[in-house]
DNA sequence: CTGAAAGCGCTTACAG
DNA sequence: CTGAAAGCGCTTACAG
């Protein structure tokens, strides 16, 4: 049994090691210990054909030279890097910077690394883009972040370049071991109930615009909620605005304007609930005592607005993580497994509601 | 002459150029120049030892097959890869991301891929870490941002690993050629000026915490600005905080106490300021008819709190496209006149301060 | 100014 | 289960 032999085979005394701080190489490796590149190689690939005894000597001897594969190489030869891109369009500052450190601890140790594509999905051209820095880049698979990762014509180009992605949306847009899906509509109902609950009964919403994904999936689960507790909301206390500080300030105008003024407003995230706080606080009318308000995506602004306030909370760092670690997974079945680790919204309670006066 | 004959050799006729997707090599763009690969790749780094011609030629066959060199051959030769890596603490969400664009901005169509590590600069191990990730990604060089931009071991090991970096920071910490200043004091100064100019004589001052260099250049040019109008700041009218937004309640909560109150409150950045806005709301002192607030920042909370913050704004993004440039600079003397590009904080006048009641 | 050879550190067929 | 050869797409000496 020859592997059984090399087993016993002394390694090689320390002189022959690496002590310099050059890095080692895997013919080095494979010298120390006394097989081929090849099985190195497969070591490092963690092919199944390798003896365990072969393994762990060619292990124990990697561990102990410190070393680690140069990726480039494994680049050039795999035709595909080991970088993975973050896609992301125009969202908030914070929620770009969670997603990145969920990426990030997605990939940690696994010699990946992230690389980042902010773009403009308003420019049909966005597309080209992506293309070539996948193409240029030879990315191992991306990550598409709302809303760049409800465009279909995105995730077809991908699929023809053969390139992996993961998609984190609201709903289920494909494959499932492509998908992470956030369930925004369970976060806006939680904050229905909530409102319910206090005993709010002249309600309001802000959606965001309707050609988000999720500023429909937010509207239907708030308005659904209310419709299980036997209520409804008037068409005049729905106004759709922009996701923006300033459309909500506008939404707000409107619904603050008259005498028959909600005692809550929903707000689909909260730069537009920030808005229905700076019209609140002009005009005099205090929150809670005249008016309770809930945001969504808890935001730091969330808690820096005085009284701080409620807001639905979506673990973006978990979510990060899940899908940088389901585009590392080989089989298909175990990438959808993953994603439906429950990634559920829910309800950040603060100052910002009471029951209605 | 050679090289005249051969610039007028008709190219290859188009059905041998490359067709089809797939990607041309060096070897390809050498057949169809008519020149050895070695020549293609020396105009591929811009050597100048190429007859015009030749250059010509070479690019426009480059140009026509659409070629682009695989970054990761050239890593693999070049013993050094084309990413440039931002290394970072922990400031705000918004400050990371701008500076991030600003660095892609400074990278674009370079070939150049930007790669990010966040780190904890309160665990000295952290820089081993960051040294893991410049060898193992044989990084072409990295920005350092503030508060790890301030460390010098940091810096003497990239230095000592021959590694390229440029620090950002509020004064000068290395050559010039690796430093981009930020001149925080100036913004202060600005500040100061503006309260002054307004009527304002009692004022305090809530700073950073002292181990940042920010918070004291912010402090000083404050002072500074305040004395050159013959204005002394006592004692128990500057409080240390901790750049948080929890440090900010607690200071504003001292200096609001007693009767003896600051018509003008100045912190060292928004996030503090935020806390000097929700004491202020609480305790039902009004901005700015009882109390003017400065930030510094500029950050999206500044203009989301109601009235609107004045805040110092430095040019993030300039900044992070500025280091970008100055890391792909060859000359170190290039990389130096790039970064004396004046990047200065000026005061963003919002509605915030009003002369005292 | 231009080129033929060797090499960067890995992996993919192909054998055994 | 293991290995010798060839190759991934570039660049670095070394010649001329």
């Amino acid at each position: 049994m020859p592997p059984r032999k090399k087993a016993e085979t002394p390694a090689p005394s320390s002189p022959e090691r690496g002590g310099g701080n050059k890095a080692q190489t895997i013919n080095d490796i494979a010298r120390l210990a006394q097989v081929s590149k090849k099985t190195v190689s497969r070591v490092i690939n963690q092919s199944p054909l390798v003896h365990k005894e072969t393994r762990d000597r060619v292990e124990a001897v990697m561990r102990e030279v410190n070393y680690t594969p140069d990726p480039f190489a494994r680049s050039l030869a795999f035709r595909r890097s080991f970088l993975i891109g973050m896609v992301y369009d125009n969202p908030t500052a914070q929620y770009i910077v969670n997603m990145q450190n969920g990426a990030l601890d997605g990939i940690r140790d696994s010699g990946f690394e992230l690389v980042v594509h902010p773009c403009d999905s308003r420019n049909p051209a966005y597309i080209d883009g992506v293309r070539r820095f996948v193409q240029q880049q030879k990315l191992f698979g991306v990550m598409l972040v709302p809303r760049v990762s409800e465009d279909q014509a995105l995730a077809d180009m991908l699929a023809e370049i053969d390139c992996r992605y993961a998609r984190i949306a609201s709903v289920s847009l494909d494959h499932a071991s492509r998908m992470l899906i956030t369930h925004d509509r369970d976060g806006a109902a939680e904050a229905a109930d909530y409102l319910h609950a206090l005993g709010h009964r002249e309600i309001a919403l802000i959606t965001g615009p309707a050609s988000y994904r999720s500023a429909h999936e937010r509207t239907a689960g708030f308005i659904e909620a209310l419709q299980r507790h036997g209520l409804e909301l008037p068409r005049h206390r729905v106004i759709e605005a922009g996701y923006t500080f300033e459309s909500g300030v506008a939404a707000a105008e409107r619904l603050l304007a008259g005498k028959d003024r909600p005692s809550a407003i929903f707000a689909g995230n909260d730069e537009m609930a920030a808005g229905v706080y700076k019209v609140a606080l002009r005009s005099g009318i205090s929150i809670p005592q005249q008016l309770s308000v809930i945001g969504f995506d808890d935001s730091p602004l969330a808690s820096r607005l005085w009284p701080a306030m409620s807001s639905v909370r979506l673990p973006i760092r978990d979510m990060g993580r899940i899908a940088a670690s389901m585009l590392l997974q080989n089989e298909p079945t175990a990438a959808a497994a993953l994603a439906t680790a429950s990634v559920r919204p829910h309800l950040i309670i603060r100052d910002s509601c009471q029951p209605p006066g």
